[in-house]
DNA sequence: ACTCTTAATTTCCGCCGTCAATAAAAGAAG
DNA sequence: CTTCTTTTATTGACGGCGGAAATTAAGAGT
């Protein structure tokens, strides 16, 4: 496993190829002369640049026929064959690693999980090695190849790099993780921000396919936000957007790690809530679940903590939309297993302080279950594999 | 007047033409090879793109050779021709209107303004039509062709459609700027919003040259924002992008009229620094002259009234900055006639708001004549006349 | 005069994507 | 059963864009 082995790389070298292949793998299965439509293109250029992905095995013909609706020549609507391939998304949190095994369509097939005993990279990079390997095995089981790694880190990453710049959660500064991945696995690796990389799941895979313009937000022990803004995933000039965390919502609020007042962050953050709830009502809660159950039973301190909280969220939802005006904002994380507690603040907060035609915005909520991080990382890789070289 | 006269286009049909055009124009003189570089083209593809460009005189070879460094054979760069082509530019307000006549590279050549008696669009037309009339005479006296009118409104503007969906000032809703102005002014009309037209402004001849990633913040009578991401300028899915006027700087700070309280606008806002000044001194200042005034006399109030705006500016700036990470953040507007007023507190309140390495963000500062709003409105123009059809 | 160096141009070529015509695969009509 | 209609897919010719490499241009130094 210590030698790079001939990566095999997607037969699609045009632009025009790619972006068939990608509106093939958003929107299901297609007819040519739709994705013709879709993309922009002639049927021609679609046939022309279908052809090869088929003989490839990527893309294949669609056999059962739903519907015959109409008259003429009936459709021969092809899809992405999700079994061709496989993919590793990883992603790495403080205290364990999650990893998950998919297929072309970022289907999970194989979810791991194992502690983290150690932060520094080495330490890291050895638990990838061994959960990749896991995962490998089960790849080899089913007799698929596995095409690429995409790994997800909080903090400041350069994609285009390969490198950790500022981890503080791994305490990790300039960490080529993509070079010393893919040298102790032998496949393309891919790194990036983990809200980015869930943002990129939600555009190609999820609630985002077919928007140029939209925002997801996470609520869980951090706020985070990713964007995606004329079709495009923003990574900021510094490498560093969606800081939707640190957005002020309250200057007299109280006070954020960040040395600022009131921050979205320290009213929401899963920490700041129970904080919130213990000075409130005096119970002990200790941790976020005694939290929502106490909420549950309809404590008033810690019910009011979680109004606080979902109004502080709708604030900075609002924030985003009146900036950017995005058509959606999917709003997920695994602060959502409280999502009935807030989901009205949330929405209210948003109504009230979103200007003008911004309250138009659509807001979705999403389950996050806890593989789906890695799955992000996943869609990375995918992304990556498919458009080698090119961008968007 | 009232035919539509066949306009002039520009040859440059490919993609390349228009973004070599586009390099030559916003990056001064050239030399063929230089373009090649930083538009990612072979220098063959710049020779073929120039020499049309040159045959239409829109580009010359810069006669005049400035440095004479090195070896070899001499550089002959290239440039383009502002006297090739003339734009006009207007930007309508509540009560007047302001015209400018620019040239190819959008420098002003004549200003105008005018009192606008009616409001309605068919006053706003013939003031227009009057407006663009004298300049077209100017233009006339020039011997150069006018070949494209810009009208910049604030509001809600749908640039491709040519729409003022809703322009609170004009009370407008659903007019079609651009198709009538055209038929009364027989030129190509461009029409966007005002903000915007001066982001594209800064984007191709100002301080957002060579950006892929930046933020226009006006500070006046209201505060508006306009963003450029991944090389393009924001509309957002509603048309509307970039109001951090009403950002919320602080919940429990002064009633907004959008509703809310603490908004940047209701605490920085012209009128929200009299009232602020007025309420803390008793003295009955009526206008942002007399309150500058009063500040720069040293009234401890007045002072504290700019400060008070100054960090409300710096927050609004810092919330942008955390959730794009632009590179550079523009301040401009009417409003910098108190710039030494507020400088201080905007950079104190957005470095401490800045989170991370958005920190890192340039801010810029910029004045803002009074034509200068509409020589964004010309920007437009002459972008829309340089890629007629294509996008970026 | 010759060489060295860098800029610009020319020529040729590959290749992508469109156009327009054609084939394919049904159901409908007679 | 044949022919027509309708819609999808394919084919082949064509045009044009942009790149690679060779060539020309225009000086400076020796």
């Amino acid at each position: 496993m210590s030698s790079t082995r001939r990566a095999e790389t997607f037969p699609a070298n045009t632009p025009a190829a790619s972006q068939i292949f990608t509106t093939v793998l958003s929107h299901g299965p297609l007819t040519r002369l739709e994705v013709a439509r879709r993309a922009g293109l002639s049927p021609a250029a679609v046939t022309k640049a279908v052809r090869p992905l088929i003989e490839a095995g990527y893309l294949v013909e669609d056999a059962d026929e739903p519907a015959r609706p109409a008259l003429g020549r009936p459709a021969n609507p092809v899809r992405v064959d999700g079994g061709r391939a496989l993919f590793i998304g990883v992603k790495v949190t403080g205290d364990e690693i999650i990893g998950v095994l998919t297929d072309l369509c970022c289907r999970i097939r194989v979810a791991r999980h194992a502690p983290l005993p150690d932060r520094d990279p080495k330490g890291v990079l050895a638990s990838v090695a061994e959960l990749t390997g896991e995962l490998l095995t089960a790849a080899g089981d089913l007799g698929v190849p596995v095409l690429g790694l995409g790994i997800a880190v909080s903090g400041d990453v350069d994609r285009g790099a390969g490198v950790v710049r500022y981890s503080p959660f791994l305490e990790w500064r300039e960490v080529p993780l993509a070079e010393l991945a893919a040298a102790t696995t032998g496949l393309p690796v891919t790194v990036d921000n983990d809200v980015r990389a869930l943002t990129v799941a939600e555009q190609w895979f999820g609630a985002g396919v077919g928007l140029s313009d939209f925002a997801v937000v996470t609520v869980g022990a951090g706020i985070g936000c990713g964007l995606v803004v004329h079709g495009r995933v923003v990574a900021g000039a510094q490498g560093v957007a969606g800081e939707i965390g640190h957005v002020t919502v309250d200057p007299a609020g109280p006070p954020c790690h960040c040395g600022n007042r009131g921050c979205v962050e320290a009213i929401a953050g899963d920490a700041a809530i129970v904080r919130r709830i213990r000075e409130t009502t005096g119970v002990e809660v200790t941790d976020t679940a005694a939290a929502v159950e106490l909420a549950h039973q309809g404590d008033t301190g810690a019910r009011e903590a979680y109004a606080r909280a979902g109004e502080a969220i709708g604030r900075g939802i609002a924030t985003v939309a009146n900036l950017l005006g995005p058509e959606r904002v999917i709003i997920s994380g695994e602060g959502l297993a409280a999502h009935d507690l807030f989901a009205e603040q949330i929405r209210e907060a948003f109504t009230a302080a979103a200007f003008g035609s911004a309250a138009q915005c659509d807001l979705q909520t999403r389950p996050l279950p806890f593989e789906e991080w890695a799955r992000g990382a996943a869609a990375t890789a995918i992304q990556s594999f498919i458009r080698a070289d090119q961008q968007q």
